[in-house]
DNA sequence: CAGTGGTCTAGACCACTCT
DNA sequence: GAGTGGTCTAGACCACTGC
């Protein structure tokens, strides 16, 4: 009937949309609980198991958290067990420890044609951006540069970014109602230039992992831009590949 | 009651955990249909209901595929679609192509220390040991090296290397039954030697991607360790995080 | 048309948390 | 004990495939 595109979706799918629009107004918090099952299945007037396959998916993507017998919560960046989620660095032997963010550089500044395009913005539009250092047991191991819509986080400045805890999404999420849900990496080996060289203390020349993330919230829009440089002399990138 | 280990698997979980063995055993090969939902639920005893969630979680892990109105099918590395699902390299610009695999070395040798730890032999146990060139549109991009544990893969030699379409993984569940559904690979910058160098054709001390991969089959028995040296001037490793 | 997987319902009971 | 999510059932109907 409809070759192109489907004119139809389940009724799960549609209260899964209808969930989704309220999580990104904005209507539960991040680390708040949702409605109930039961609540949301009188509301939409659907069986609780309609309800049940909607929030399984939105589980499945990490945008709810289950908990039994406590309720179903908006997922946040800010407990402890996240913190991890976005970092993919392993130390080649031994457990991983949390590391030290150490602040560079914090200013507003144009954007170049590079992030304009990735963060979906005109050429020139003013963004926020961040340089700094994450520091493993004292030695400096990731120099990340990092570029944000200067709308979206009017009023980040150094004092915010020095008094977080964790990664930066918990801040973002907590200061300025953007919660990261997924984002994009993409890898390459490159050679060290004289400033990455000096910051991360090897030799100009020697190989760095290049990681550039491009990372959205809810409806897929652009939120910020990180390019890292990663030493993978002591540390690698780990993936599973299911 | 009993707060180390679960005493109690959910019925679902149990069925999960037959069917699974059904196809560690090689009950229904890749690219056949298991059993309809109606017939395994008559098999095990319990409803459709139960055999759904099983098969889902298994689909879920890609070992399982759905395909309305056919049946449940044992995923299989030998159809056109699943070539690119272990190769996270894509082009900085254009469309993904077919890479031609160049054969360059293959002998059974015994396992390094490296390589026996990986895939648990003991130290010196016979392994086959492939070289191999992946070249895309003319240009050499990734050099791989390739272990095997050899009782698992015996007559294994150059012609049939030669001979196979697509990724090595299809052969190997077509001439030796060994189903690879799950790989770990830690990645890190290195600087190509001489010999890497002139291979993919780059400068010695060139920063290459070191991708080295483990890769398992049913019961997380490691069945491949693979090592590979990415050229990623004109690609990039992609990943998504969710 | 019969057979497959996909959706939806209603209801029962279980496991867990909190008060 | 009340309220939450988790499991299991039985049955109805829909969408897709192939004969």
């Amino acid at each position: 009937m409809n070759p192109v595109s489907p004119t139809f979706s389940p009724l799960y799918r549609q209260i899964k949309e209808l969930v989704l629009q309220s999580l990104d107004a904005g209507e539960w918090k991040p680390g708040e609980p949702i409605p109930s099952e039961v609540e949301l299945s009188a509301r939409f007037g659907v069986s609780q198991g309609t309800v049940r396959k909607a929030i399984d998916e939105l589980a499945g993507e990490n945008l709810l958290v289950r908990r039994q017998g406590k309720g179903t919560f908006v997922a946040s960046h800010s407990e402890p067990v996240t913190q991890f989620r976005f970092l993919r660095l392993h130390p080649n032997e031994g457990e991983r420890e949390q590391p030290e963010s150490r602040l560079l550089e914090v200013r507003r500044q144009r954007a170049s044609s590079e992030v304009a395009r990735v963060l979906d913005l005109k050429a020139g539009e003013s963004v926020v951006y961040v340089r700094r250092l994450l520091v493993f047991g004292g030695t400096p191991i990731v120099l990340d540069e990092i570029s944000l819509p200067a709308p979206l986080f009017k009023g980040l400045d150094a004092q915010m970014l020095n008094a977080h805890e964790g990664s930066y999404y918990g801040l973002y999420e907590r200061q300025f109602g953007t919660r990261m849900i997924r984002a994009e990496e993409r890898i390459r080996a490159v050679a060290a230039d004289a400033e990455a060289a000096s910051v991360l203390g090897v030799e100009k020349g020697a190989p760095l992992l290049c990681v550039d993330r491009t990372a959205y919230t809810y409806g897929d829009r652009p939120v910020e831009f990180r390019r890292g440089l990663y030493r993978t002399d002591q540390h690698h990138y780990r993936n599973s590949l299911v």
